[in-house]
RNA sequence: CGGGGCGUAGCGCAGUUUGGCUAGCGCGCCUGCCUUGGGAGCAGGAGGUCGGAGGUUCAAAUCCUCUCGCCCCGACCA
């Protein structure tokens, strides 16, 4: 492609609209353009870059086995209505009514739609395995797109779904698409890795999430730099808290903290770490209240706390239950004297003479203990895990830090297959739900996570694998026939003879335009035809990543090139 | 949805506090000259409903009311 024919709008300055290096490079560069909060345009050089991903997806989700569908992004509410999930997605449902009046949804994934389309066409265990899979637009009202097309609200997904006959089936195509997730990650040049994660509103029980770690990333990461295990914060275990020497139990005194509510407040006012205090929440499980107790400075994850109360979701009460339950205002509950069940975290357990609420407004006690002072009904691991929290695995230091989510495959077990029937007849004739697994992979973070982690202070830079154009050549004086007649002549050898894909800067600008851009856009080999062509017949060959230069006299530029392939293709 | 910020030429911004002639600057764009190894120089030029609507005023980018849009923090997020 010659430059002059194309269409990239480089901007010499950061758009105000962008705060992150990806989105203001991929605006700079000429890869996007914003159309509204949320939707953007892809331009010629992100159009090539969305492609190559794509491609590399398809090839491997090909190789793995996986069948190709294409399914509508227009999806009735009826179907969202059987799997239970019209609820779950809600405002982030994006519908519209057609000239009938019915209502229609743009698609946010795919389970229902796949699920009525393979009970209906598939009936037998000799159909199955099967997985299939699509490449498709997204559309999901985020409350809040942001970080360019890190978060918007219409996305390119690739979405597979896998049908076996039992769980060992499951296991096997989970794994296989969990491989080839990494053979495409590699491919695509990421650094990322692989966590534990809660499966969320897809349901389910087992899913790992694939990260590309950055400061950037929305998702929390406990990670364990010793023994390997990692998880994102949903899902992380809290390894138990060993009993520290016992001090001597001290006998529980009221004091008075007028409007102290919060554990910080309570903290200042009475000098006593928050990690020497418990807070009591009263929670609805089930219809009745419950008391949920954790140590001050730690946070209840709803997740787990759920989990253990072998709920779907549970809410935190409101003010009048808790003023019922406690008699006493809102922050000043406490575990003693309750009469409701009560659930602690293990964290709780080995605290001696701490600090809680009296269930007596504008009070607290002092000196309050497990056994003693009150009775815990259910130990369990319901908070998120912290800094300074041990590995569950091996009791290490954990690590804590951020990633983008690029991936997520999970195991799904019945759960569509039970509420849509999707079911098959096995070898002996008997009637059972199919076994799902689902997998997806977000194609417009793998570039805008790729940027983030592969650019410099000059622009994007590219793995030949992603890059838009592999070969720029760079004429350094456009108006010089020799010059360009040589251009030419290699942009012909390789785009023709060679079939590499070549950019060739055939605009009258001055070189240090030329040389700037080239290093924007990220394109991984420079031939430069300048002053030391005319003085040497050599041309100049630049490595954008590492800065190396080679040279070569034109008869040689193919193999030189290719050889260079090779260099940059290994790790 | 709560909090904060912004909206003036394609992009980046000044001007708004304290209303006042024809609304400026840099980049980019067009024409010409000149220049050609890291975002050159000179000269000339095009481009604006100052987000929109309404109001106050002799006079509004500037003040008031309403409204639309965008960004950031938080909440939320298969």
């Amino acid at each position: 492609m010659k430059w002059s024919q194309t269409l990239i709008p480089t901007l010499k300055e950061s758009p105000s609209e962008a705060e992150i290096d990806s989105h203001k490079l991929m605006i700079r560069a000429g890869l996007i353009r914003r159309i509204t909060a949320g939707a953007y345009a892809y331009l010629p050089l992100g159009t090539l870059v969305l492609n190559k991903v794509i491609d590399i997806v398809r090839e491997e989700m090909n190789r793995a086995g996986a069948i190709e569908v294409f399914l509508p992004a227009l999806q009735p509410l009826d179907l969202l209505e059987e799997s239970g999930r019209l609820n779950i997605f809600g405002d982030d449902l994006i519908t519209f009514k057609d000239r009938h009046g019915k209502t229609t949804a743009l698609g946010p994934t795919h389970e229902e739609i796949i699920t009525d389309i393979v009970r209906n066409e598939i009936n037998s265990y000799r159909q199955l395995p099967i997985t299939l899979y699509q490449i498709q637009t997204k559309f999901r009202d985020e409350t809040r797109p942001r970080f360019g097309v890190l978060r918007s609200k219409e996305f390119i997904m690739k979405d597979a779904y896998s049908f076996d006959v039992a769980y060992e089936g499951l296991n096997k195509s989970y794994k296989s698409m969990y491989d080839a997730y990494c053979r495409i990650f590699d491919r695509c040049g990421l650094d990322y890795i692989v966590v534990e994660a809660d499966s969320g509103a897809m349901g389910g029980d087992v899913s790992h999430e694939f990260m590309v770690p950055s400061p950037v990333g929305e998702d929390v990461l406990i990670r364990c730099m010793k023994c390997g295990y990692s998880a994102n914060r949903e899902r992380a275990e809290a390894a138990p808290i060993p009993r520290e020497d016992h001090a001597t139990l001290q006998a529980p005194k009221e004091v008075l903290t007028p409007d102290k509510h919060t554990i910080q407040e309570v903290s200042n006012f009475l000098k006593v770490q928050s990690n020497q205090m418990v807070k009591t929440m009263i929670f609805i499980s089930n219809g009745q209240p419950v008391a949920v107790l954790l140590r001050g400075d730690h946070e209840v994850n709803e997740t787990k706390l759920a989990k253990a109360l072998g709920q779907d979701a549970i809410a935190l009460a409101d003010h009048s239950t808790i003023e019922n339950v406690t008699g006493a205002r809102v922050g000043f509950a406490g575990p003693m004297g309750l009469k409701i069940k009560i659930i602690a975290d293990q964290a709780v357990t080995v605290l001696c003479n701490f600090v809680t609420g009296a269930n007596k407004s504008d009070t607290h006690l002092l000196n309050v203990n497990n056994e003693r002072d009150f009775k815990i009904d259910r130990i369990a691991d319901i908070r998120y895990v912290t800094k300074g929290d041990k590995c569950p695995k091996c009791n290490a230091e954990i690590d804590i830090s951020q990633g983008i989510e690029i991936g997520h495959v999970f195991k799904l077990g019945t759960k569509y297959s039970d509420a849509l029937k999707a079911k098959f007849l096995d070898t002996n004739g008997k009637e059972k739900s199919m076994i799902m697994g689902c997998y997806g992979i977000g194609v417009n973070r793998i570039i805008a996570s790729l940027i983030e982690r592969s650019h410099d202070e000059n622009g994007i830079i590219w793995p030949l694998s992603l890059a838009p154009y592999k070969v720029i050549i760079i004429p350094v004086n456009a108006n010089d026939a020799a010059t360009m007649e040589v251009a030419n002549h290699i942009y012909d050898d390789l785009t023709n003879i060679a079939g590499i894909e070549v950019l060739l800067d055939d605009r009258d600008q001055r070189p240090g335009v030329k040389f700037k851009d080239a290093d924007l856009i990220g394109i991984p080999i420079k031939i430069v035809i300048g002053k030391k062509y005319t003085e040497t017949k050599e041309l100049e060959i630049k490595l954008r990543k590492s800065g190396e230069t080679f040279l070569a006299p034109p008869e040689q530029i193919q193999s030189k090139i290719k050889h260079l392939f090779d260099m940059l293709s290994k790790p």
